[in-house]
DNA sequence: TTACAATATTGACCGCGGTCATTATTTTTG
DNA sequence: CAAAAATAATGACCGCGGTCAATATTGTAA
């Protein structure tokens, strides 16, 4: 039986968290240094590890936390009646992510570390948002907007992957004035959604 | 007007090129380290980055020839006549993809540096498969055997999209004797090429 | 052949993520 | 309370990708 963090180990992680946040708001998350982070909150490298494993286990916290404030105002602003709408609705997440590739790297890859670590912030958001979709879409589909010969579940997944698709064309592009994520999901979503 | 290069860089280039290649099919592409290909080219740590920029530079070309080798044989084979039957002929590129995260990352990455780089192997190799796709379906649509209500690039970057969601996916499910990545595949490819 | 310029290679050096045996602090036990 | 045990924090050290001014080699013009 593992026991309980004392006082102090709580306290340093949290300086720890409050110092990274701010150097992210100032400079942005590629410019993020763990030497940085450990000299402004006082504390030694190793700490650091101690407390996040590693560097990304941090920005998996941090960047987390962020992604599951997009989702819960997603799920607080009425559903959407359209594949257009879905995509309105899905447009501030999108905008966060396609912000820095680092972030859309990071959060691909502990979308889903099904197995030990589902108390992880980014696996749990992922989780939610496609139990979001899933909602949209079976209300949707009761209201016969939708096509109805799939289970809510699969077309769920089916929007994950063009969310996906439309993140990483944009990366590719290298910022050639090309439209926002939002927008070039929404043929996606019609072909994928309707009839 | 840049010179062609001379013998001698040629001959550096390829014993880069072939030493990477045997550390990759002996220990795997995750524990390639720059600094054993240099020894074992005998050749110091700078010239091999005055060859590839940077160490995914190198990796880009050989995986990306890899790549290339299998859009290849699946050009070669007879045209699939099923979205079943696509997902069969993607199953020998998937699975040399999914056997390592870092290819994965790699390719993802590298797949659309559109602008300066398209003499990038990576790039070469996602359009040339893109089209292929394209001509697939532009074929079935002709044969009646699939929707015919989008146009075929379009549904092209659609199987793209699956393509990689089935790849990340099973990145995730962290070896959990999940279904081989083709097998996956066919539901959504079926969802989003019939009716 | 020699002098000069372009090209290619070199390796000491740096940045930065990550490790781990050691030391310091807190909690528990007697 | 002191001694023992568990938990936290430390910082010297390492691995490895990447840089760049210096040096060596090759091509070229006189």
């Amino acid at each position: 039986m593992t026991r309980a963090p004392q006082k102090r180990r709580l306290e340093t992680r949290a300086k720890l968290l409050s110092v990274a946040e701010d150097l992210i708001d100032a400079n942005g998350v590629s410019a993020l240094r763990v030497e940085d982070v450990v000299a402004r909150a006082g504390v030694a490298k190793g700490t650091f590890f101690s407390h996040f494993g590693d560097k990304d286990g941090l920005l998996a916290v941090i960047l987390g936390a962020q992604v599951m404030r997009h989702i819960e105002d997603m799920d607080a602003a009425p559903a959407p009646n359209t594949p257009a709408e879905i995509a309105q609705r899905l447009s501030p997440l999108l905008d966060f992510i396609s912000q820095d590739r680092m972030i859309f790297d990071l959060l691909l890859r502990y979308s889903g570390t099904t197995g030990a670590e589902v108390d992880e912030v980014v696996t749990q958001g992922f989780l939610r948002q496609i139990s979001m979709f899933t909602g949209w879409i079976s209300q949707m589909q009761a209201a016969g907007t939708l096509r109805r010969d799939a289970n809510p579940e699969f077309l769920a997944e089916g929007i994950q992957a063009f969310l996906n698709h439309v993140l990483a064309t944009g990366f590719c592009m290298e910022h050639g004035d090309l439209p926002p994520p939002a927008e070039a999901l929404v043929p996606y979503l019609e072909q994928w959604l309707l009839t």
